[in-house]
DNA sequence: CGACCGTGCTAGGTCAGCTTAGCAGTGCTA
DNA sequence: TAGCACTGCTAAGCTGACCTAGCACGGTCG
């Protein structure tokens, strides 16, 4: 059951920020629109992730973040959350110790350049984040 | 990020089933549909409902479903697993030693008869629920 | 230059969640 | 019986997520 203010979104971004922050990690992967929808095997077009990115989406739904964490290798709660999306309790108290959804597994199949841009997109991250 | 098939809704049902469960929790606490509506100060409307738990709508948003935990007193994110939406892995791991989601909080606020229902409907619960 | 690509992006349409308005049935009371 | 109140429900429309198709721009190579 919603418990207290604390499972009410508390790390939403608007929709802008959300494209922002969405666009930063593709690029940090060096993924083009198309690679996405690629790699999502057409989960996710291009288009629609041109419009998120663009925040000209308010709320994308769970079912498209889902692919966008599995693409990104990024925490699903985590989107959820920065999307603006309910979470439940349970899941923001253990990501509250995950190292706000980095894409710890993925960096293992990168190299050497991918990982710095994905460090110093890391450093992006830890500046933006605030209450989560 | 999704980990493995155990992340994929494990516990959901089909609309038809999980309108159903609305139903049967509905009217364990003895509400009307007009009465959700009211209780939910209109953040869901009575024909809406009406909708869900007659199977006409295949996946209702999170918004809705957490408006409804709040109003049912049960766990959010079983609503969410139970309607069909993807839930965060730890949450999912939570949930498997929460009693599988029922309003144990709101128990306390219930005379005796609406009690008795809601725990012949904690039967109903109990034989519904295979994986979760 | 000119013909290709690959990039991001937008216009337009489809579809489903959600709302509004209102109907049919049931029961109660005068 | 008439009339009112309350129940669940449905028809029809709105809105926004999402898709398809295709445009505009910036290389690159002949």
């Amino acid at each position: 059951m919603p418990a207290n203010e604390s499972d009410h979104a508390p790390g939403r971004m608007e929709p802008k920020d959300f494209g922002r922050y969405l666009r930063s990690v593709r690029e940090a992967f060096g993924y083009t629109l198309r690679t996405v929808e690629e790699k999502a095997s057409g989960r996710v077009k291009n288009a629609y992730l041109s419009q998120i990115e663009n925040g000209q989406i308010t709320l994308p739904s769970p079912a498209i973040l889902w692919v966008l964490a599995e693409v990104y290798g990024v925490d699903y709660g985590e989107l959820l959350l920065r999307a603006g999306h309910r979470v439940p309790e349970s899941s923001v108290a253990t990501r509250k110790r995950s190292l706000a959804g980095l894409p710890l597994h993925a960096l293992a199949d990168l190299d050497e350049e991918d990982r710095r841009e994905l460090l110093s997109f890391l450093g992006y991250l830890q500046t933006r984040k605030k209450g989560i």
